[in-house]
DNA sequence: CTTGGCACTCTATGCTGACGAGTGCTAACC
DNA sequence: GGTTAGCACTCGTCAGCATAGAGTGCCAAG
């Protein structure tokens, strides 16, 4: 990281100006119309030899030589990290979050409702990583025989997330068998951790005779299957296609490789996954991300927490020309609203 | 719907071969290039008094008074109809087909990995829809009490799907109550027909004392919202991001328009409805679906069957200027190898 | 019925000049 | 020294115009 350049507050100043001009409408901003703007009565002499600094800075560029300025990323960074200022939501604008996330009580539907409104409030794409379980406790196990050697686990974790998984095995078993081997796990191990009940099973095969010993390992196998399915991430995305409105997306090749990006999930948990041991909200501006999928993109994100601890991350993807000012709050006060209905559940 | 217009031989090749020049390369074809083309030896002058004609049926038209001809969807329609030649598959592209599908024991798995072919081998957007259960059979229930008067249900339909709920009810049952609602249904019902059990269930609660009573009410609401959900379709997309790169969907606003039909589903699910009933493959050529979102775009399906019944749709969406000679045999056998492989197992 | 010929239309391309926006530089000013 | 007005310069946009090329419609001859 290089460090930030030392510019002085009224670079500072005419920096803000017209870069929340170019997020107002696009379009390069001349030191004409910044000498109005900034409400500092320089002329736009003055304002051009500023600009001039803030180049060899790299801060802004001029798309050709007799355009205004537009800011780089590093004009970016530089505007959200120091010079931006948040206006908190409006009182009536939570009010709305609330009434949308209010009284849904299956945590899946809240987070894609979560997703949902991301997306219709900032006009972007909104997206919600789906909760990383803690500790995956083990409520209820259930096996039943289907034909050829197959068993139907079924195994409820966490109070109200259902498992299900098909499992082949040696040879079949009876429903007694099998209603036998179910019974002892969940009068053994009902309330325990997942992942504690894998070694303590291990512990108990010794003691138990051979084929009670094979369904055992079932369980095992099963738990395993089950811990590594609720560990490997997901998330889920609402208004993609608003992307489609923005200018700056005109290239179609640049928008098939974002959708494609949305679509394959791997780059955007990579970096869901950097901010989630982030302290609070996280910020990627263009390429900074590190994936050329997102030239022109920024993705804002904050994590949210669930009894205290950080479970998943949310955030929106936009074009690098948002409006940081209104999108921060809505990305913040969806993950602590998100965060408290998922406490208080 | 209107009669084919009629029109002779000759001027069914000349359409047969502009409408194939305009596929290949996307240009509005002049009476020049088609005098060259058709291998009749016809002057151009001849070609264009019969391209005249053509365009009075409404089966061409020009994009403007000095372009070639263009096919409208008429043209279209009638090329499809009567005109095309389908060349089979090659052989070995059969066996890279089987190969792909092949060793694939999960249904879910299958249909994906079907769609996901249709898309690679036609670079257009390959759907296939889930396959509607026929008669739902249940096999399994079980009730777990939550918090809350919740209580959990999972049930076990037709082997292998899992279904599960949270209910909410107006008192909170122990284990033992719900156990003993579970065992009656499982001893009395299992392995009958949903839609069944629910009228017999109403019919045996006069016979039953009053708490338990209402754990049937739980039960056949439950049975309810399951058969519900598993006749409400759903499908499977791939490559919808092909679909960007075809010049004609140039506008954004269309493409827009057209992801949001396929996120949505409604209207695509409609459309494949339609073909659910049909004989064999169907064609939908740009507006013809009735949805204006489908402008420029054709929909090529044909249903696959299980055990001799239609139980699904696949096909693939592309621009109506597709290669339906070739795309037409990707769809079917995929369509036949999928149901032979689903009817295996 | 077919064909060559011809006038016509329309698009695409490239060039021009005018215009406006914005810049960099310089010299004067406070 | 910082600030400013002035000026020459650069560049993109746009309208206007001419040109070339493609393709048509129609007519008259074969």
């Amino acid at each position: 990281m290089t460090n930030d350049p030392i510019i002085n507050d009224r670079a500072q100043l005419l920096l803000k100006t017209l870069i929340e001009r170019y997020i107002q409408d696009g379009q390069p901003v001349g030191s004409r119309i910044l000498s109005r703007e900034s409400g500092m009565n320089l002329s736009p002499a003055t304002v051009r030899n500023v600009m001039a600094d803030l180049e060899d800075m790299g801060l802004v560029k001029a798309p050709h030589t007799s355009a205004g300025r537009v800011p780089t990323v590093r004009g970016y960074r530089l505007f959200v990290d120091n010079l931006l200022t948040v206006r908190p939501l409006r009182g009536s604008l939570i009010e709305r979050f609330r009434d949308e996330l209010y009284r849904i009580d299956d945590p899946e539907a809240l987070i894609d409702r979560a997703s949902n409104l991301l997306s219709s409030m900032t006009r972007m794409a909104g997206l919600v990583m789906l909760p990383r379980p803690g500790a995956v406790q083990l409520r209820h196990i259930e096996f039943l025989p289907l034909s050829d050697n197959r068993v139907l686990v079924i195994l409820v974790v966490n109070d109200q997330q259902v498992q299900n998984r098909i499992i082949h095995t040696e040879r079949s078993y009876t429903s007694s068998e099998l209603q036998q081997a179910a019974n002892y796990l969940n009068s053994e191990f009902a309330g325990h951790d997942l992942e504690g009940i894998r070694s303590q099973v291990l512990k108990h095969m010794e003691e138990i005779r051979d084929d009670m010993h094979q369904i055992m390992q079932l369980a095992v196998q099963m738990a395993d299957e089950v811990i590594q399915t609720s560990q490997s991430a997901d998330y889920v995305v609402h208004g993609e296609t608003n992307l489609m409105s923005y200018a700056e997306m005109g290239d179609m090749d640049r928008m098939r490789q974002l959708f494609e990006a949305l679509k394959t999930k791997q780059d955007i948990l990579h970096i869901l996954d950097k901010s989630i041991h982030a302290e609070g909200m996280q910020i990627f501006i263009g390429e900074e991300s590190g994936y050329a999928a997102f030239g022109e993109c920024s993705v804002v994100t904050s994590p949210y927490k669930m009894q205290d601890e950080v479970v998943g991350v949310l955030g929106v993807i936009g074009p690098t020309r948002m409006a940081y000012d209104q999108v921060i709050p809505v990305v913040d006060v969806t993950a602590k609203l998100l965060g408290s209905l998922l406490t208080s559940e």
